[in-house]
RNA sequence: GGAGAGGUACCCAAGAGGCUGAAGGGGGCAGUUUGCUAAAUUGCUAGGGGGGAGCAAUCCUCCGCGAGGGUUCGAAUCCCUCCCUCUCCGCCA
């Protein structure tokens, strides 16, 4: 949520900046209801404090007097306090309404097409065949089976098979490998001249379920068209890592410098797609539920930019590094989300299908999400703020397999395997 | 899932309706003593959030004893619901 201090002092700007984003928030009602709060909160904590006095500097017995006031106080609370919870409600549904103001930077528009291309890495390579996509070339190797997943748990499953689980579990080790090594990040933060600390990423296996007070917190929860809810529980299955890990610190207040903290996480991700039927319906780009590892960073305010373009910059790397052609998306307000205050897509040239297809996200919330999770820092002075949030795809490991195996096929149906996840292919070049 | 014991500050812990507007100890911080260290000794150390006043330093105030409700003039204390931790039993990769 935004920090109402921030809507008072410049409703015109939220106004604004809240419908470049396709939202449509009623700020002076919500600044109306604000303002009769505090009147409210005022007249109770009057009579609170009068409750208080009398009932601590009196002596052990009170008069029957005495008693009578406290009744009369205690009518007049019950009301006022009442009628606070109301519009406190009211206040909170809101203000929860208000999305993120995007940054200076991200380019105005009202749907994806205003998205805007910034950098395009590598060039589609000119096959002297016809490129086959990775439905094709997986069905003649039988590496996915989405016919019997289809018997078992319904559409938008797979059973994913022999080679494509080693190409996985090489690309996972790959990733932590990567993330892992100082010297990299090091690297990259220098050559992208970002003012960071080269710390490397900690690899976490968070829990896949998350409870609704904090998936409700952490923005994320998006019920009708995301999430699998198990009602018995109270807990919901995440649709990516990034949903267990934002939430890690809940309520916590953070040495500063402790920061940043750099997560690379693992989890099996469901979705529940609703509103794509017929979207991808063919090969494994979409589905219910898939692997993906996925990078969370907590930093404080004036490094959050940095660490953004540092997980962009992670990305580039090892997309690179996987000889895939890619072109860098600078989302719009209309796309970047409501706790956005900046997005970048990374779309990876799929020759299967003749496009690019978006493979990663890179999601910048500076204190939006923190200030609901109450997620803060504590300064070496002793003051506290909000932390900064980021996270990003690292890889979303099916559809970096689809990338894969279009890219790197050759004309007889064979994939050969990038020369980085050689290491973790048991002698395997090529399948 | 069943039975029991717990949850109070950085840690241990007292507290059992008003004398707690949260003891005591450890630790930490700052003094005193001291050639240095240790010891002794004095003081400080309840976080965090909300509201108000002020240009500001700051001041006033409300809520905070796992969370949320309730009873009461008054709740850490009594009642209800939930969460978490520990021990034992059951089940289980």
């Amino acid at each position: 949520m935004l920090d109402i201090q921030f809507i008072r002092d410049n409703p015109e700007v939220v106004k604004e900046k809240a419908h470049q984003k396709g939202y449509d928030v009623d700020i002076n009602k919500l600044l109306a209801i604000d303002k009769q709060r505090r009147q409210l909160l005022t007249e109770i904590e009057t009579l609170r404090r009068k409750r208080n006095t009398s009932t601590h500097t009196s002596s052990k017995k009170p008069t029957d007097e005495q008693i009578m006031a406290g009744r009369e106080l205690k009518k007049k609370l019950t009301i006022l306090e009442k009628k606070s919870e109301e519009i406190s409600e009211t206040y909170q549904t809101l203000l929860y309404q208000v999305p993120n103001m995007p940054l200076e930077d991200v380019p105005v528009g009202a749907t994806e097409l205003d998205n805007k291309v910034v950098k395009t890495v590598g060039e589609p390579i000119d096959y002297d065949f016809k490129p086959k996509n990775h439905w094709e070339l997986a069905q003649a190797k039988d590496l996915i089976d989405k016919e019997r997943a289809a018997k078992v748990a319904g559409s938008r499953f797979a059973y994913l098979k022999g080679p494509l689980v080693e190409l996985q579990l090489a690309i996972m080790q790959f990733v932590i490998h990567t993330l892992g090594d100082q010297q990299i990040i090091e690297k990259i933060i220098t050559d992208n001249q970002l003012s960071l600390k080269a710390i490397p990423f900690v690899p976490v296996l968070p829990p896949a379920l998350v409870c609704t007070a904090a998936y409700e917190a952490s923005t994320r929860l998006n019920a009708e068209e995301m999430t699998y809810q198990l009602a018995k529980d109270d807990l919901w299955l995440n649709a990516s890592a990034e949903h267990s890990l934002c939430t890690m610190y809940i309520n916590e207040v953070i040495p500063e410098e402790s920061l940043p903290i750099r997560y690379i996480g693992y989890a099996t991700s469901f979705r529940r797609e609703a509103g794509s039927y017929g979207k991808d319906t063919e090969g494994i780009l979409r589905m219910h539920q898939f692997d993906k590892m996925e990078m969370e960073v907590f930093s404080t305010p004036e490094t959050g930019l940095d660490e953004h373009k540092l997980l962009i910059a992670i990305d580039e790397y090892m997309v690179s590094q996987l000889g895939l052609p890619y072109h860098v998306l600078m989302k719009c307000t209309a796309d970047i989300g409501k706790p956005n205050a900046r997005g970048v897509d990374i779309e990876t040239w799929m020759p299967g299908e003749g496009k690019y297809r978006e493979t990663h996200t890179a999601d910048y919330m500076t204190d939006y999400q923190a200030r609901r999770m109450k997620t803060r820092l504590r300064r070496s002075d002793g003051s506290i703020e909000f932390v900064h949030t980021n996270d990003a795809t690292a890889f979303a490991l099916g559809r970096i397999m689809v990338a894969i195996m279009e890219n790197r096929q050759t004309k007889d149906g064979h994939i050969i395997i990038p020369d980085v996840l050689l290491p973790f292919m048991m002698g395997k070049i090529e399948f």
